[in-house]
DNA sequence: ATAATTTCTAAACCTAACTTTAGCTCAAGC
DNA sequence: GCTTGAGCTAAAGTTAGGTTTAGAAATTAT
């Protein structure tokens, strides 16, 4: 049972089904505030409940914890996200997952077209520049499985 | 310019765009097995710069070291694969990656219907039972965003 | 009043896939 | 033949998102 002034971390952890620990760790990413009772134990708002809830969702969207945490403070006054704030970002959701199924659709277009291709010894194949690290890293194209252009 | 018998790990590691330390991790993981020449350095087959390749490619399709390693010694006498294994293998890519799509699609259209539902007040609410982690821990249902059926 | 829970902190540990560092040896170029 | 670059090993460090541990203090239950 619940003090009649704030919730206890083990309410929250088996409200939401998170581990206590869980719940620790989000306050030192600055995902929640709770305040101190007399004796030290954090304290939580009922709301706070929701905004467990929020993070949970927003970590299936393949959210970090420093992007949940800038969705949570882009809210007016810090408020945990009412049914209209749900409506906002959970457009944000959704964008984000077609990103992500966008990359793998066509990496699987890719697929296709390599499986038809030989794709073994041609610099043209689809999966050839297709790697992210290639683009990041500035080392220039990669030969991949094995074969140059000549030489 | 490689050795006469045997390419060295930094011949390698330049055809492949790989670091190095990479190609030792690999090796250390059981997915290379490079002889020593007779002064302790790797010495690698010109195939093993495909089976580099392999193992980045089947990296993009999401699958992990080891089952990469298993991949490669589900290779008839432990060969690099040919075209046609590369078909074959790339038929377990295209499974993998499918699978991966569908869960993905999933959210998302739960997502749709969350977004109409109201979703904040709702045990019905498609996002409700979709945590892996809740069939995981087996502790039951969760009410997210705070709210419980009766109480 | 006492026993049993809960909670507290700080620090260490965990996985995956690597990278970095330190101190040394080997190989190659001039 | 000497210098530089490449390679060697073992161990520690990195990132994300936590969990575990240990020992102490607070709270709750009987």
């Amino acid at each position: 049972m619940p003090a009649s002034h704030g919730l206890s971390i083990g309410y929250l952890a088996e409200r939401t089904g998170l581990a206590v620990s869980a719940i620790r760790y989000y306050e030192a990413q600055g995902l929640l505030e709770p305040w101190r009772n007399a004796g030290g134990q954090r304290r939580f708002h009922r709301a706070d409940i929701r905004r467990l809830s929020f993070i949970m969702i927003a970590q299936k969207f393949g959210f970090t914890l420093p992007e949940i945490r800038d969705q949570l403070q882009s809210l007016p006054n810090k408020r945990t996200p009412t049914k209209d704030d749900w409506s906002r970002l959970s457009a944000g959701f959704r964008t984000h997952l077609d990103a992500r199924i966008a990359t793998l659709e066509k990496l699987r277009d890719d697929l296709d077209g390599c499986i038809g291709c030989g794709c073994l010894s041609l610099p043209t194949c689809a999966l050839y520049n297709a790697d992210d690290r290639a683009a990041k890293n500035g080392q220039g194209p990669r030969y991949l499985m094995g074969d140059r252009p000549e030489t």
